[in-house]
DNA sequence: TATGATAATAGTAATGATTACTGATAATGA
DNA sequence: TCATTATCAGTAATCATTACTATTATCATA
């Protein structure tokens, strides 16, 4: 039901995803799609990012921390997320064969179809900046 | 700095929370919380929980759908978060060794100190109401 | 056991992310 | 071209959470 018509500002979004690797958030995006269409609503970048990753064409990721970020690359790889910058960062599989959801799933009755893996640290950058050592903005609550 | 002083408010929550394995969220604590105390206020059980998971006496855990979900358990173990009744319930570790958690690390030149991996499906009880296919209530953004 | 410093509280306002509503506009199939 | 209906911009509302403030509770020490 509800077929999904063509539309030039969820075209935007769809591009300006799958050429970025910075992983953006809703606003983030918003402030792209602004360029094209300086009146575009927030709601409008909202909408079009969740019917993109209903459609399976853009990834919504959720890291626990602020506002939901989203990716273009559907590729199946995990998710590195720097405390101290906010950033994250796209890593290979560490578990390709999914081999922890079968472990998971063996002793138990419900079903799982789904598995997140989810890494969190210090990014290269701010190991460098001297980052490391408890100087967290993120994480602390 | 900032010594923490004993507060009744607070040793409720921590017993609340040791007693139950349901995950609450932070206004379901605030439910059981005001049966003791009638006019506690909801601002209070969020610093309480913030302070708890800070020193380690309970743990915070951010299923990226909804409200963040409080567990009274401290030994290490995974969840599993239900779709269709947004339950939460605990699993043994699926990854014991944190072997994932080294895998990434390897070709990662930051640094990782923490891994999450967390399960998503139809639990028993939904399964068995037949909720297996597409009633999701949850996760559907 | 009184006192003084300060952490914690209740009550409430404010914030930030996201969703819902509405009348106007644009896309599509007949 | 027309009718249908998805999508839009603009805005209000919601939800989870945090911040603020004047008052109260805790606790080490006099």
């Amino acid at each position: 039901m509800a077929a999904v018509k063509f539309s030039r500002q969820r075209e935007y979004i769809r591009r300006n995803l799958a050429e970025r690797r910075d992983h953006p958030t809703a606003d983030m995006v918003y402030r792209d799609v602004r360029k094209a269409f300086p009146n575009v609503s927030l709601g409008t970048v909202y909408r079009n990012l969740s019917l993109l990753a209903k459609l399976g064409d853009i990834r919504r990721i959720s890291g626990g921390e602020g506002a939901d970020r989203f990716d273009g690359r559907m590729d199946p790889h995990d998710h590195f997320f720097c405390r101290v910058c906010g950033g994250v960062t796209d890593l290979p599989l560490a578990d390709g064969g999914q081999i922890l959801k079968k472990r998971a799933q063996k002793d138990f009755a419900g079903h799982i179809d789904r598995q997140v893996v989810e890494f969190f640290g210090t990014c290269p950058k701010c190991l460098k900046a001297g980052g490391a050592k408890g100087l967290s903005v993120i994480g602390n609550k």
